[in-house]
DNA sequence: CGCCAAAAGTCAGCCAGCTGACACCATCGC
DNA sequence: GCGATGGTGTCAGCTGGCTGACTTTTGGCG
């Protein structure tokens, strides 16, 4: 789910180094720029060139949000967001029944989708920790995309990894049993052998009630697959965890 | 859920009559690019230059199956398969625990994703009535993305949009009842107000055992919504189902 | 025309997950 | 320290969808 293994960016610096000190730009925004460029797509097939990658460092904007606040919400026209530091939280509906779409980590990108397509955001963002953001509006976006061919071949790689994901999502909801999803849940939000979510919102990731899912964990934990703590759980087994899916 | 809305394509005679003849190419094969061409994407914002358009005809090889073939299985290295005519299915599993992924329709497009990440295919395909396609290697694809900026942008609307889909689709399954799920895939599903398929797979469809299905749709029928047949449901009144969801 | 495979219709029993409610505990701001 | 907030643990009752099995209907084919 998402884009995974972000977080130190060699490649980053390097670009940087390349090209230090762009008219106009400062290093910073470039660094920016190639981290962005790293995240969007793996890159073994489509490299960007120095100025496609100065050429994005222009355009980009940051923003910062504190914890728990709305960073966009449904119906409203959108940008292009690209997580730098945080965790967002896309969701429909509220109370019982809120239902969370995806969870955005450092390196996610959203809202480039509804803007190919000319359509509304369809769910609300919000921050559930201090989040730092790339932002880049919907005309420079086009603009980009336009002028560019190394920047769209490589945005072609972003969408279809969230594809692929968006589909094993889907193949996960229809086929296994709660426990077998919320194993696989487990698994894959796991950063450093921990998921740090109160089982409220692993609840609404699956669909499923919270006293249902409270159910599953202590099994889990049981097992010794599992350590169950405070608004976080330790994954222990991952491997063991991922074989019940 | 897919491209819908296909099967006419006078955009596509327009553009063949454009460059009639163009060395090496029968109208045919042009005339195939350009379908291919306005289903890969809503054209509006990035339109395809006639060299474009040749550039994809001369790769295109035409393949037909007959009804219950099937096109790939799962664990194959994709090529891109795109469905002239015909449906098929999309599935991982069999038998009880059969799941199907999606129903490609005219127009539909597969296997570009796992060739853009460089991935086995998950799941199998299989015509579920005589299906003509169309069919470009990995290499060709390839090499029209690196070579053709045009037919990349296209192609990342194609993608978006049925990323969108695919988003629909989980938000879908996380919400609702099995009627509201039910009534929504009937009302996406419907051709000419009818659905030509057996409950069994659109049972799979849902991830739902086919009695539950029957019992729903026997209720939606006494509600004067739908009236069922052999294999096919016809569509009495899609706004009042489509509310329902 | 008659056979057969495949689809629809139906049922009784079972169990997973929902509902709503409550007690208890960690964390944070004051 | 102390209360407010929000997270966890747990329960009893209910219900929707599953299981597996069976009969009836349909349409295709020899």
């Amino acid at each position: 789910m998402g884009v995974v293994d972000v977080g130190r960016f060699p490649g980053a610096q390097r670009a940087a180094g390349l090209f230090a000190g762009p008219p106009g730009l400062s290093e910073t925004q470039v660094r920016e720029a190639a981290w962005v460029a790293r995240c969007v797509g793996r890159g073994q097939s489509a490299p960007l060139r120095p100025d496609d990658v100065t050429a994005l460092a222009s355009l980009l904007a940051v923003r910062t949000f504190a914890s728990g606040a709305a960073l966009f919400s449904g119906g409203q026209a959108p940008g292009v967001w690209i997580v730098r530091s945080g965790r967002i939280e896309l969701s429909v509906g509220s109370g019982r029944r809120r239902a969370v779409v995806q969870l955005l980590r450092p390196g996610d990108v959203d809202g480039d989708i509804q803007l190919l397509l000319d359509m509304p955001l369809p769910y609300t963002g919000r921050a559930l920790s201090p989040v730092t953001c790339l932002y880049l509006s919907g005309a420079d976006f086009e603009g980009l995309l336009a002028s560019r061919p190394g920047i769209a071949r490589r945005w072609l790689s972003s969408v279809a990894q969230r594809l692929a994901a968006s589909q094993a999502r889907i193949l996960g909801l229809l086929g296994g049993s709660l426990t077998a999803q919320a194993a696989r849940l487990l698994a894959e939000e796991a950063v450093d052998g921990r998921v740090e979510l109160p089982q409220r919102t692993l609840a609404a990731m699956l669909g499923v009630q919270r006293p249902s899912l409270n159910k599953v964990l202590k099994e889990l934990e049981r097992d010794g697959l599992i350590r169950i703590g405070y608004s976080a759980i330790d994954v222990l087994d991952r491997s063991r965890l991922a074989g019940l899916a």
